[in-house]
DNA sequence: TCGGGTTATACCCGAGTGGGAATAACGATG
DNA sequence: CATCGTTATTCCCACTCGGGTATAACCCGA
């Protein structure tokens, strides 16, 4: 039992990238829309409207695809730079968590 | 050139402690006083003050040695928790950081 | 006994954050 | 062309965070 966590955060040209952006994209991924990701993560939808909308600011061009309107009324999802930023910041996580659990452990017990 | 900066932030079970607070234990360290950290680093006294509280709290025993009145007012210095949650963390980040290096150059180019 | 720099603490206030609600725009489907 | 659930956007407001300020308590050394 590790009592303790890690939890990363990136920092980019266009901004910061933690935890909580990472889940409302897998949420995304996972609902099919906004709402959807938002009603997921106990999240009011405006906040996760700005996260995204931060999100597709970050990069040259947008994490996430946005269709307002249609069958449905519309969704959200990730565009292939949303699923490689997805793949790439939980690489990321694998690795520093790997590397860092044995100091992690004996700091957790002090 | 990497453009990507790795930060870390660790959940213990009596709260986070991130680069903010390690940076303000070195301050302390170095400076030999809260209000002399606080300086340092542009800080208000006030919080660092609320800084090395929170940080106290989150161990069973002190992490900073407070010493009110006295030759040069008082001071303050790291207990041996405290160094040993220094070179804790920094041994944690080194690792992660060092894992993490090639996945951070493949998404700093995304 | 006084000075001085520190810890310790209380108060006010501006800025930022984010929820809640309301409303518009959208567009495929029936 | 009406419906429906979504995206998109705008208000208002409570809460939090942290700076600034002020003041007390502390205690060694001169």
């Amino acid at each position: 039992m590790t009592e303790a966590a890690l939890s990363l955060r990136i920092d980019l040209a266009g901004g910061r990238i933690g935890p909580g952006k990472i889940a409302l994209l897998e949420a995304i991924a996972r609902e099919g829309s906004i709402s959807g990701a938002a009603r997921s993560l106990g999240m009011s939808y405006r906040r996760a409207w700005e996260l995204v909308s931060a999100l597709n600011e970050t990069f040259a061009s947008p994490v996430v695809a946005k269709l307002a309107g249609g069958s449905g009324g519309g969704g959200a999802s990730l565009t292939l730079l949303g699923q490689e930023l997805l793949t790439g910041y939980r690489a990321i996580e694998a690795a520093a968590l790997e590397a860092a659990a044995l100091h992690l452990q004996e700091l957790a017990r002090l």
